[in-house]
DNA sequence: TTAGGGTTAG
C-alpha cells in the first residue's frame, strides 16, 4: 500500500536529519551494530571518500576494534592528507599496535607529507621509553610545533612516565613554560607521585590556581600509592565532589593494603560502577587467591552488561596467573571467544602467561602458535613456561627458533633460558648460555642471572663452583640465592655448608620457616638428631611469628592452599604419604631430586 | 559553515 505524500515527506526529512546528526557524532560511535548500519549508509551515498567523513569513520571503526575495515576505508581515500594519516595512526595506537602506527608514519613521510603537532601528540601517548620521547621532543623543537599548551603538556606527561631522569626533563619544561593551565599542573602532580615525591606533589597541589576532579584524584592516588590510607581517606572525604575515579582509587588502595572488607563496602556503596571499578575488585580478589569471590563478582559484572576491554582482560588474567586461578582465567578466555573480541598480541601474551602459571601448558602452547604477530614478550613467556614445567630442552629449542625468526634475546629471555637449564639439570648448556649472553649479546648479567647459575651449579652438585660464583658476582646475594644454596646443600647432604648458609639467611631478616625445615632434614639425613630437635624448635618459633609463603592449586572449583608445617588440609595424611612415596621412588632413579620436604612433624 | 589533541583509577 502506498503512503500519502504528506506522511512520507517528513519521514524522509527526519531520516536525513537523523543521518546528518549521526555523521556529526560518528567518530564517537562505539556501538558496533549502529556503526554497521551507518557504514552501509555511508557507502551507499559514496561518502566514504569525503575528507570529513572518512577520518570519522576510521575513528569509529577503531573504537569498535574493526581495524581491518578502518584500514580499507583509509586505502580508499584518493589522496590522504595529514589529518587522514593522523586518524589511522591514532587508531593503531588505540588498538595497541604502535608498530603499525610507526610503519604508517614512514609511509606518510615517503608520500611527502610532513607530520604536524597532532601526529606527535598521538605518538607521545603511546611512548614508553625516554629515548623515544627525547627524539619526538627534538622534532618538535626543530619544527617549532609549540602552537599552544597541548604540546608541552603532552611532553611533560610523556617524560614524567620515564622515571626520575624523565621527570627532570619534565620539570625543566614546566619551569620555562610561559602559559600553564590546570592540565600542566595535573601532569606535574601525577609525575611527582610516580617518582615518589609526595611532599612536592602536595605542595604543587596546594599552590595551583584552580583544581578540578583530576587534580584531587591525582593527589588522592599519591596518598594511596604511599600506603597512607587514613590520609587518603581524609582527602576523599574532603573533596568537593567525587567521581568514579575517586571511588576506584580509594577502593584499590584498601584492596592493595589487604583490607578487602573496606574495599567491598566502598565498592557496594559507590554510585556508579564502571569497567575499571569492577576490574579493580575482581583482580584484587583474584590476587589474594579468593577464587569464589572473584568469580561471583565476575558473573555480576557480566550480568550488569559490561564488556571487557584490553585493560580489564590483562588485569584479571594477570591476577589469575599470580594465584593460579585457572577457572577465572578460563572464564575470561571463554568470554573473549564468545564475544569474538579481536585478540591482539597483548591479550594473547596474558593468556599464555595465565595458562603457563596455572599448569595448562598445552593450552598455552596452542595460543602461542596462533599469535599473528609474536613479539619478544610472547617468546619470553613461552620459554619461561616451558622452563617452569621442567621442559628444559624444549625451552632451548624454542630459543633457537626465536633467534631464527629474527628476535634478539634480552635479559628476560636469558633468565628463562638459565632457569630452563637449572630446572632440567643442563649444567653444560647453562654455562654455555651464561657465557654467550655476555660475548654474543652484550647483555650484562644481573642478580637474577647469577641466581640461576648458582642454583644450576648447586643442584648439579658443583657446590664449590656455586660458592665461587657467589663470591665473584658484583651483587650482594639475596634471600632467594641463599635459599637455593640451602636447597643444594640439602640435596647433597653438605651439613657444614648448610649451617653457614642458614647463618647468612638469618642475618638477612626474620627467619623463613621453610629454611629451618630444610635444615632439620639435612641433620636428619646425617643422623644428627640433637640438631634436628634444635632446628625444629627454631622452626616452631619462626612459623608462629610470621606467615610463610603458600602454594595453592585450584581443583574442582575449590582452592587448596599449603604452607610449611601445614596439616590443616582434610587429606593431609594422604598428601604427605604420596610425597614420601614419590621421593622414595625418585631416590632410586634420580638421587639429586627432591619433590618436597617430607613432613617431620 | 562542517576534522584530529593534553591530565586522574584497572
Amino acid at each position: 500500500m502506498q503512503m500519502p505524500a504528506q506522511i512520507r515527506a517528513p519521514s524522509f526529512v527526519s531520516t536525513r536529519r537523523f543521518f546528518q546528526q549521526k555523521l556529526a557524532d560518528l567518530h564517537k560511535c562505539n556501538d558496533l551494530n549502529q556503526l554497521r548500519q551507518l557504514h552501509a549508509l555511508i557507502y551507499k551515498f559514496n561518502l566514504h571518500k569525503d575528507p570529513f567523513v572518512a577520518p570519522k569513520l576510521i575513528s569509529a571503526l577503531s573504537l569498535c576494534r574493526q581495524m581491518e575495515l578502518a584500514v580499507s576505508v583509509f586505502d580508499q581515500i584518493p589522496s590522504p592528507n595529514v589529518h587522514s594519516f593522523n586518524t589511522l595512526i591514532k587508531a593503531y595506537i588505540r588498538n595497541s599496535e604502535p608498530d603499525k602506527a610507526l610503519e604508517l608514519f614512514r609511509e606518510m613521510r615517503w608520500s611527502g607529507i610532513d607530520p604536524d603537532s597532532y601526529t606527535y601528540l598521538f605518538f607521545l601517548k603511546a611512548s614508553t621509553g625516554l629515548n623515544f620521547v627525547k627524539m619526538i621532543h627534538a622534532h618538535v623543537e626543530k619544527c617549532n610545533l609549540y602552537s599552544d599548551v597541548f604540546m608541552p603538556n603532552s611532553l611533560i606527561d610523556a617524560y614524567s612516565k620515564c622515571g626520575l631522569t624523565g621527570f627532570i626533563e619534565a620539570k625543566m619544561l614546566f619551569d620555562v613554560m610561559e602559559e600553564r593551565d590546570v592540565v600542566t599542573y595535573n601532569s606535574m602532580i601525577s609525575g611527582l607521585v610516580k617518582v615518589g615525591e609526595l611532599t612536592e606533589a602536595k605542595k604543587m597541589f596546594d599552590e595551583m590556581p584552580e583544581r578540578d576532579w583530576v587534580s584531587w584524584n591525582a593527589i588522592l592516588d599519591g596518598y594511596v600509592k604511599a600506603g597512607e590510607m587514613s590520609a587518603a581517606f581524609a582527602i576523599f572525604e574532603k573533596m568537593p565532589s567525587r567521581n568514579v575515579v575517586s571511588w576506584s582509587t580509594v577502593i584499590s588502595g584498601y584492596a592493595k593494603n589487604g583490607d578487602m572488607e573496606n574495599a567491598k563496602i566502598l565498592f557496594d556503596n559507590m554510585p556508579v560502577k564502571n569497567l575499571v571499578a569492577w576490574t579493580i575488585m575482581i583482580s584484587a580478589y583474584a590476587e589474594k587467591g579468593l577464587a569464589k569471590e572473584a568469580i561471583k563478582l565476575y558473573h555480576q559484572m557480566e550480568d550488569a552488561g559490561l564488556k571487557l576491554d584490553d585493560g580489564s582482560i590483562v588485569s584479571i588474567l594477570s591476577a589469575s596467573a599470580e594465584s593460579g586461578l585457572l577457572r577465572l582465567g578460563k572464564k575470561v578466555h571463554q568470554s573473549i571467544i564468545r564475544s569474538r573480541y579481536k585478540c591482539g598480541t597483548l591479550i594473547s601474551n596474558a593468556l599464555i602467561d595465565m595458562y603457563c602459571k596455572s599448569g595448562s601448558l598445552n593450552m598455552a602452547w596452542q595460543i602461542f602458535n596462533t599469535i599473528e604477530r609474536k613479539d619478544l614478550v610472547s617468546w619470553n613467556i613461552m620459554i619461561h613456561g616451558l622452563a617452569m614445567h621442567g621442559h628444559g630442552q624444549k625451552a632451548l629449542c624454542l630459543f633457537e627458533k626465536m633467534k631464527e625468526e629474527g628476535f634478539a634475546p634480552d635479559e628476560v629471555t636469558f633468565v628463562g633460558i638459565l632457569s630452563a637449564c637449572s630446572h632440567s639439570g643442563l649444567v653444560k648448556e647453562g654455562l654455555h648460555y651464561f657465557h654467550t649472553m655476555v660475548t654474543d649479546y652484550k647483555t650484562e648479567p644481573q642478580l637474577e642471572h647469577y641466581g640461576c647459575m648458582i642454583d644450576l651449579l648447586g643442584r648439579g652438585g658443583h657446590l664449590n663452583e656455586a660458592f665461587r660464583l657467589l663470591d665473584e658476582m658484583p651483587f650482594e646475594p639475596n634471600v632467594v640465592i641463599w635459599s637455593s644454596l640451602l636447597g643444594a646443600c640439602r640435596m647433597h647432604n653438605a651439613v657444614e655448608l648448610a649451617e653457614e648458609v642458614l647463618d647468612q639467611l638469618v642475618k638477612l631478616g626474620p627467619g623463613i620457616a621453610g629454611n629451618f625445615s630444610m635444615l632439620s632434614n639435612i641433620y636428619a639425613a646425617a643422623g644428627d638428631w640433637g640438631s634436628v630437635a634444635n632446628a625444629r624448635l627454631q622452626l616452631r618459633k619462626t612459623a608462629s611469628k610470621r606467615a610463610s609463603g603458600a602454594s595453592s592449586i585450584e581443583l574442582n572449583d575449590e582452592l587448596h592452599e599449603f604452607t610449611v608445617m601445614d596439616k590443616s588440609h582434610p587429606k593431609s595424611d594422604r598428601i604427605y604419604q604420596t610425597i614420601n612415596g614419590l621421593n622414595q621412588h625418585l631416590q632410586r632413579f634420580a638421587p639429586n631430586v627432591v619433590i618436597a620436604e617430607s613432613p617431620c612433624f
